[in-house]
DNA sequence: AAAGCGGGTTGACACAGATCAAAAGGGTAC
DNA sequence: GTACCCTTTTGATCTGTGTCAACCCGCTTT
């Protein structure tokens, strides 16, 4: 019932296969991004191999010895962090051409879960390796750098959404974020489908489950969107927006 | 009344001073951590010099273009990101030895505010320069990312508190931080001062600050603590660390 | 095709923390 | 040294979200 033991009882990892960045439909959102031909090769030397993970299983566990950061290839992931007592917190999802793994740079150990939500295929970028050729190659240390300041940044809006939003405005700034992530990845900024459960959602932004169920349906009632389930259609982006922006409000 | 509005009207700048990682008796907590003493010359170089602040003063703010990280020399500050309709989140509280400023690199903006809660000393780290630099050493790259990734686990960290915590349990956890803190750079882990005001304690838990300010009452009337204005006096870590850890609790 | 079950929805009620309000304390500026 | 204002404390009340519970839906499995 409660810590939602998801039984990955056989960690099976598939065989790898072969990638190449200089292939990757996602190059320009991902480690490679401004590399110029030879130093994409040079990455793709690095990376060598990638690793399908079936939904349900973890890419890494909290505690689990750091060695790589993982590029998402393809399919989706949420991590996590737990504490002894038994508290979860999702601390992200994570789609195509984004990075995961970064937490395990500081002390060589993951403080973090990383689990697949559906099929998935990952890069493998060896840490130290990376680090040896980033030195050499200014743009890849660059961006590599941008990257984690991304993380950094992005991690501050969860903060904000955690600390100052209700709930439906922390739902709406979800939404708006999927919906921006699946229009740059070329997908319908109006249309997609749920990969994470309505706990997930509820760990990420601070809720309970019920509570995100009800903003949901609240929204639906009020013609922003419509629900089924894990599909979700926008109706109404505007409205949603402003929902985060209040004309005036509580403040004051 | 509302969005606190420091008026630091004449934002000077008081002129630079000279500083010295090797001399700097912060340098195990800070950038040039493991490095040979030749390295830390070159660092050294690098830093060229210092900036004062005083109290109430901006060392950065939201917008501005990005140029260099900060190591906290001596002082207090604090790190806040608003958005356009007046929401204010704290997103952190940086102390001697801490590195101010990441949120900049990716976008060569920076996205948050920077303020000093004290009269406050930093150290300027040009960073195009110290990436140069870290791809000449080894020891100083992997630090560098080190820190970055510190950072991105601090974050994890501040969304369990929000995400997950009930008033009482992240005040302690606040408590509990700043002493561990305090505690590293030699000071008492028991008695200190808070540089910070409730309001803003609050905006960084999460909190209002009458809230944060019964929460502090209730923690003394039980003996856990002694308050008197910003002077803090632990008197039973044990029981505060009890309440992070609830033996059984809510769980299910 | 049926059964079982995890995931989702909805309702009733409880409570932690927000809000509103007032007063006191202490630090800062003059 | 004094006055003022910001900060803090405390009380009373309100409310958004959590909690508990029941039911339903739609997969997945067999």
């Amino acid at each position: 019932m409660h810590a939602n033991v998801k039984q990955n009882v056989v960690p099976l990892i598939t065989p790898g296969f072969k990638v190449a960045c200089s292939q990757c439909n996602l190059r320009e959102l991902c480690l490679p991004f401004g590399l110029s031909d030879s130093d994409m090769d040079r990455l793709d030397n690095l990376i060598g191999c990638g690793r399908k993970l079936k939904r349900g299983q973890h890419l890494y566990r909290a505690g689990a010895p750091f060695e790589f950061i993982y590029a998402v290839k393809s399919g989706f992931f949420k991590t996590d962090v737990l504490t002894e007592d038994g508290r979860d917190q999702v601390t992200g999802f994570q789609m195509a051409g984004e990075i995961l793994g970064m937490d395990g740079i500081s002390t060589e150990i993951h403080t973090c879960n990383a689990v697949a939500l559906e099929d998935s295929e990952v890069c493998l970028i060896p840490f130290t390796e990376l680090e040896m050729l980033s030195s050499e190659i200014r743009t890849l240390q660059h961006h590599l750098h941008k990257v984690m300041s991304r993380e950094i940044v992005r991690d501050h809006g969860v903060m904000m959404l955690l600390g100052t939003m209700r709930a439906e405005e922390r739902l709406a700034a979800f939404l708006l974020n999927l919906s921006q992530r699946f229009t740059a990845r070329g997908y319908s900024p109006t249309e997609f489908h749920l990969r994470m459960t309505r706990e997930e959602i509820g760990s990420y932004l601070g809720l309970k489950l019920e509570t995100v169920s009800r903003a949901f349906s609240r929204f639906q009632d009020d013609g922003l969107i419509s629900v089924q389930q894990k599909h979700i259609r926008i109706m109404d982006i505007l409205r949603i927006k402003a929902l985060l922006a209040p004309p005036d409000g509580r403040i004051g």
